[in-house]
DNA sequence: CTCCATTACGGTAACGTTTCCAATAACAAT
DNA sequence: ATTGTTATTGGAAACGTTACCGTAATGGAG
């Protein structure tokens, strides 16, 4: 079947090509009869525009890009919704694209700039060393929100919103110490090539030395190779791992959610409890660790605000062309039933 | 900053287009030279060709589009990745799309046929009554995996991939007949609007019925109208709700796995044990289902089947131009440690 | 009835690419 | 040298759309 195109709509109406693409655009310069005509012709033949010749043509558009790395992420999902809410709020459209590990993320936002002449877009989650100096070079407005970034290197000169993962694993590591506890294990991503999981293992190990507690490596267990970051998997096998290896602690924190997932599996196989033997905090306050048994205490991520953080930046550098801004949030402490205290 | 554009790069190299265009495509009839020389440059300015002029011009694509509704449903979410590396092992280009509950998926696969001249699609999640009636008229082949659909009309003139949810859903009360429960709660979706919330109910009541136990609206819960479908607030919430009626039961039937989480949680705070005081069964299988405590029994939708089957269903109508076909999977059991028998 | 201002419309050049076709270069065979 | 064959290359048309510009139609004022 060909493709019905512009000029197939503009031959059945009697009308020029332009006359067609001032009424589907409501355009101006075109009277209200004629409109009408062409538009019912349009519903009855089920026409509907070429975006390529569309964005080619253009010179700009009003879209917005989402450009999501790890689309699999539970945490990301849960802020999709949220941005096409406040994107579309401002008027702009709203294009989200998935970019698997494997891809360079600049080469995808760049491809995806000229095809759709995006007027700005939003960089989510995953993670760069200086991505500035290829982002800036694509001339258009962007902010990095929630991008994970070595710790040698600061996100200072992009725009970035999220929260500082040293910080907020010091956080949850002090609360349990607070807590009483002093063998703390700690269930971690990979050890290479996962900058979230190495900038709050830096938050533990500082909170544990400023309490004059020893770092003891066998307490500490990264992901298996195979097994995905921050996955229940992850956490299952962990405890597993720790278990094996007789390791002693009374409190365990989790760099995610998902993980005391499977952490709470493990030792509920293992029959210890929770809190009872062992305290559990875990990271980022999903929604599913509300129903968690026991009730999981969490680090919550303040997912709604560092939407609407980056959006707001956006509209920032689109409208008053401000520059580059950083927004860091911080994390807030979610008490549940996970973590008890320890009496001498 | 202007775009770099094809002409450009041909300026610099002092070559025509035509050559450029052959060099990044690597097509033959082009020097190694020539290729060399360009693809040096394309790298030194980072050029990056315009998809959008590209779709345009070619006639086919070697593209195959996943389009996906519920992108925010953990059970779909598990299919993503089995579909990329089945489409690519066939030697096709891979595309994933999502579209919102609002949107007519239709119309967003016409649109997005037109612009990137699909060879094929895939159509995960949602539900539609006689798609085939506008589906075929695009004239490239397609299969529905898992689309729901109402009780009245099947799917019988369409490829189409899934499970039977009223069989299974009869499968899943039947087991827990077999235990010898009687009263047999069952936390659904939406009352109106979920097709497959009602072909599971339909299941549920032809279990009773056949086992001679009468239906009690009072057991079955369906979703509050502002809470998302097949979520744990949803069970959660459902429970609740039972709870409140002083509904008694022994068993459970929760639409899927995700409803159990919730489930489990309000059971927990009423002090009501699984599966001592109530037996808990659900559906879909996720991974995450394994890891509750006590072990999840539930049905289990053979995600990796439906997907090589979709796949290969594609496949035969492009390379042979074969008609529909059907394919429908059965869900297994896997029992794990939420049900008990229940004595007389 | 004429003139002018306004509104409605049609024609056509771009947008950046691929692909066909023609043109040139290279080189071997006569 | 001449011819033929093949390997490279350049030019230009086309893809479907939008935006500019010019022209025709309309309608009100004089």
């Amino acid at each position: 079947m060909a493709q019905l195109t512009i000029k197939d709509i503009a031959k059945i109406c009697n009308v020029g090509v332009s006359t067609v693409s001032r009424a589907i655009n409501n355009e101006p310069g075109i009277s209200d009869k004629t409109k009408e005509r062409i538009m019912q012709v349009v519903e009855e033949f089920h026409y509907i525009p070429n975006n390529s010749a569309r964005n080619l043509k253009m010179v700009e558009s009003n879209t917005i890009a989402l450009i999501i790395t790890g689309i699999d992420n539970i945490f990301f999902q849960s802020m999709f919704g949220a941005f096409e809410v406040e994107l579309r709020k401002k008027g702009y459209d709203f294009l989200l694209h998935a970019v698997s590990w494997k891809q360079d993320v600049v080469t995808v936002a760049t491809e995806l700039m000229k095809d759709k002449r995006l007027k700005g877009m939003i960089l989510l989650g995953g993670q760069m060393e200086r991505p500035e100096e290829r982002l800036d070079a694509l001339g258009i407005p962007y902010v990095l929100c929630t991008v994970a970034h070595s710790n040698e290197y600061s996100m200072a000169n992009c725009p970035w919103v999220g929260i500082d993962d040293e910080l907020e694993g010091y956080h949850a590591v002090s609360y349990l110490i607070e807590k009483g506890h002093r063998d703390i294990a700690l269930i971690a991503g990979q050890k290479m090539d996962n900058a979230v999981s190495a900038q709050r293992l830096a938050g533990y190990k500082r909170a544990l030395a400023e309490h004059g507690i020893p770092y003891r490596e066998e307490l500490v267990q990264f992901a298996d190779p195979d097994v995905t970051d921050f996955s229940p998997e992850n956490g299952y096998i962990g405890v597993k791992h720790l278990l094996e290896k007789k390791a002693k602690f009374t409190a365990m924190f989790c760099m995610s959610d998902l993980i005391t997932m499977g952490a709470y599996k493990a030792l509920d196989e293992a029959g210890i409890s929770i809190p009872g033997d062992c305290s559990v905090i875990g990271f980022d306050g999903i929604e599913l660790s509300k129903y968690m048994c026991p009730g999981l205490t969490t680090m919550h991520q303040p997912r709604e605000d560092m939407v609407k953080s980056s959006v707001k930046l956006l509209m920032k550098e689109l409208e008053q062309g401000k520059k580059a801004e950083q927004k860091i949030y911080k994390a807030t402490l979610i008490e549940r039933d996970s973590v008890a205290t320890r009496e001498e």
